[in-house]
DNA sequence: AAAATATTTGCAACTTAGTTGCAAATTTGG
DNA sequence: CCAAATTTGCAACTAAGTTGCAAATATTTT
């Protein structure tokens, strides 16, 4: 399912008067933070979830990192003091139920969660593990050719990606 | 790294008579255990693993079974009326370390193992999971052609792919 | 084939990841 | 701003995986 950011916002008065109050504040980077913020609140309202705290965060929290998170990691990211662990994985579920976000498949412990961001219907975007500094990188501007259907009777519907090797630094 | 097997090999006196004698009894399945039972003592002392009863177990287990497999199924299949967890996660971190087992990305919260079967030194063989009845084959026979470098500076060495569909079955 | 050495096993206790139930707090729609 | 719908936070719990160490087993040496 694509991402369909629609016109409409879902900014309520108060929110919405403090956040401009702040971006005023610090141009460059809170101007930043304003979109992030604004773009999160259109994704929920485009898929119908409730526009909280909490899913704007956490969705803010993904679009900087561009890169699969774990929900601690998605804790510590969010600038909060403590952000309950269980309302973080509840809100991953919401936000994964409605196609928002994937999860990765990592060669870690935890659960990643990451942007569904330029995935079609048939691909998600492929990811590339560095073997030397153990980051991985989302490749959202490469899609490699579909595998034909490798036994008679398996009908593919999506392909998943994975490459390893050495990023740009560790080469 | 491949599967290499050798002449040689590692069975000793007492067991492997126990053995022959078993296979006298049941021809079909117990020879066609003997034979599971030699390869993986082949297999292990190729690798230079000490070749004990729970690795051989593990290793018999998944040339079965001949799809990932968690530590608890690995215990349940293995026959054995305890199979403790601890021996399995530090039995299968050795087969991994000599190359004869992969970790598998499931979309499970547990890891999975698997023979490291037609796995190529550049790509693994793909694995296909049915999004009807939720099974994960592996598809030893086929393979993909390699994704190109991605970005400028990355340099790939291997390709993991999963597909999405419907097996035969559930189509 | 028995002793010496190297490695693995099993247990108990522990850590980390993720889940469940429920009451209190928020969000949305009128 | 109220009422209904949904989400949040807490406490307690389950499941997966790990660590240390003494006992058991496998290989090597003699």
């Amino acid at each position: 399912m694509p991402i369909t950011t629609n016109k409409q916002s879902c900014d309520h008065k108060k929110s919405q008067s403090h956040i401009h109050k702040e971006a005023a504040g610090f141009a460059g980077v809170k101007m930043a933070n304003l979109n992030l913020d604004a773009q999160a609140r259109k994704m929920l309202k485009a898929a119908k979830l409730y526009c909280t705290a909490g899913r704007v965060a956490i969705l803010k929290v993904l679009m900087e990192a561009g890169k699969p998170l774990s929900q601690d990691q998605i804790a510590r990211q969010s600038g909060k003091k403590h952000f309950d662990k269980v309302t973080i994985y509840r809100t991953l579920e919401s936000l994964l139920g409605v196609g928002l976000v994937h999860k990765a498949f990592m060669d870690k412990r935890a659960w990643h969660f990451e942007l569904a961001h330029n995935c079609t219907e048939s691909q998600c975007h492929p990811h590339f593990t560095c073997t030397k500094c153990g980051i991985t990188h989302c490749l959202t501007e490469i899609s490699l050719p579909m595998a034909k259907s490798p036994h008679k009777g398996f009908v593919i519907h999506r392909q998943k990606v994975r490459l390893e090797g050495l990023c740009p630094g560790c080469a």
